[in-house]
DNA sequence: AATGAATGAGGTTTCATTCAT
DNA sequence: GATGAATGAAACCTCATTCAT
């Protein structure tokens, strides 16, 4: 769970900076990518030097580690508040994708940047995170596990938890496409219509 | 729409020696990504030296838009071939869907490529890029409208093209996680049942 | 002669801390030698803050002087306690001899570190510190001449004196040779034996 | 044997581009030491860009690995050269003596340079390179076994290698001391005295 | 007197691109 | 047409030193 470290013996400063610079950095990020932003213009976006932004990381991947780590735990907190893990109630999953949806919808340029960076990290780093996105499919899972009046196969449910997933983070990284036509609101009710209500079948299929 | 000049005069030897940089750049690509490719290992790959690699092209961006512009082509081709447009049979959706996630299982590595990358390209290449993914969504939404019993909006049916799009292409960048407990064939089944079936309604929904 | 002053005033705490930043340091030095060794770790070897190794020092060039300086005047009072100037017994020059080599085998790291390391001192402080070693050869040259039954000439004891001089050094800065088969007393034995003795001459030279 | 390697290929080139790097190295070393020196000044005294530099070594130790390997290399050949293996005469140690001392006159800079910034190197560096010094010494012992009317012991014969080994080197880094009163001619033709006479011994000792 | 967070000049190294052969 | 040596801007990172607390 340490990780990160830094010569800053002051924790509550570790923090403060840190936050400075995972706002600065995502601003950048979001707008050229990991790899043209330099750490100097991090250091700037963050409000101080150069030397002091490595007192509070040793590399400049420690940065990225720390936006990820970041959204992926910030996506997840919020998961976990909006899901009520004891409400075996049968409308809990249309409030989750509710919320998850709506979530998505906030965060599009922090998921976006994390969507396409994360590869950059080191397979460690990886790994530490992706953690994280298993949680929260876990979550998922349990509320179709438990909101659907007939039991599906754990691989249905994985399934379906894997499509919600995805295509709440669609909204963000295919914009360019769906925001033409769709609000947030819209986007939901359909998706969600056609969760359930599969399409209209062809033939007797 | 003449793109990326070259000094050589040969158009054959053009397209031998470009052929060649893709499928060495696709490889460096996939493994380490686009920003840590420097372009004497692309050279490298590709089988000629650095001198002669800019012979070919004019900077190293152009390297990632042949290799995005020739996967999209390819995709789009090979999609072009396996749908019929003027076939307004209704099994025809499904057998849109199954060609493309076969085609998609194929050409994984060329996906996820493609998707992690085309951002580093400038906005004008990106545009160009875009379009045939433009392409093939119209393809599909094509074969949507045709192929259903009841009529949909327009909007509806963008929104099921769009999800059949991203599911072809999870199976790719998700495979860390799907490729566990699907193969090809029961992933393209499950997720069709879904589409035409839907959830089991919870309530009376 | 006051050298490397302080914000400190109390002179009783510099000389405390000056030691314990002496020790650190030595350690230090002799581990990764003068340049690759920071501030901060000459800091926290001698038990204080960075902040508070700068109340005791101006650069980090100071930090060499005063162990180069320590070192010195440490082997130099330990030789003139040795050697008894008013002493003209012939005896005095392999009694000398055996104390300082002696202090060479005690003093082996003070000595490696100081030897590599003067020349990073500014030029005053090398001519500072030098002259130190200018009053050891002096010392040794008062021996030579008064505890030989022949006299020699001036030349010729200069010439004897460094020697003498650098083969205590040599015990110290050739250990990786010289320590494999010989200890310090054996070492001291065969030295004194060929520097009266000579070699078996070829010939009749 | 193979050591330090370079992205040029004309082997050719790489010797002539090397050679200019150890000579414009070496001239900077001595003048401020390896650490003081910066990658770009070696490159300017080279003759060459920076860009060049990093063509022909990795790093900047790579630079001193190649010159401290350069002058032990010279200067080994230089008293393999001088010393005849097969004269066992009783004049070749006195020769070989001469050789040396010249040698060591003509390359002080080199000498001093070495002697100062091996520790500079890695441990597997500075192995390497003292594997040399191990072979000028056996060297000299053998001189020194073959020329002497009476044998003496290997470990006297080792301790007197090292004592001409080290008086040879003294000329160049005591210059400071010794070069006011000697010429290296003078110099030489003591040391070679109280090397085979001894001192007057005092008392019957 | 002691602390340690902040600073930024400057060091090492990389790599896209050019151009003479 | 092909080669690969040369270039230098620019990136990352370190660390001696300062100064407010």
């Amino acid at each position: 769970m340490k990780k990160v470290p830094s010569s800053i013996k002051d924790e509550k400063l570790i923090k403060m900076r840190r936050d400075q610079m995972i706002k600065g950095a995502v601003a950048l990020f979001k707008e050229k990518g990991f790899h043209k932003t330099t750490t100097r213009e991090i250091a700037k976006a963050s409000g101080f030097s150069i030397g002091t932004l490595y007192e509070y990381i040793r590399t400049k991947e420690d940065v990225l580690f720390l936006v990820c780590d970041f959204i992926y735990e910030h996506v997840k907190e919020r998961m976990e508040d909006a899901i009520d893990m004891n409400d075996t109630n049968s409308h809990s999953l249309k409030g989750a994708i509710q919320s998850y949806f709506q979530l998505m919808d906030e965060m599009q340029d922090e998921v976006v940047v994390m969507y396409q960076e994360v590869k950059s990290l080191s397979k460690e780093a990886q790994e530490y995170v992706l953690k994280k996105e298993r949680d929260m499919l876990n979550l998922l899972e349990h509320v179709i596990r438990h909101s659907l009046p007939e039991p599906l196969s754990d691989l249905d449910i994985e399934l379906i938890a894997n499509n919600i997933f995805v295509q709440g983070q669609m909204w963000g990284f295919r914009r360019w496409m769906l925001h033409k036509h769709f609000t947030i609101e819209s986007y939901t009710e359909r998706q969600m219509h056609f969760l359930f209500q599969g399409l209209p079948i062809p033939e007797k299929a």
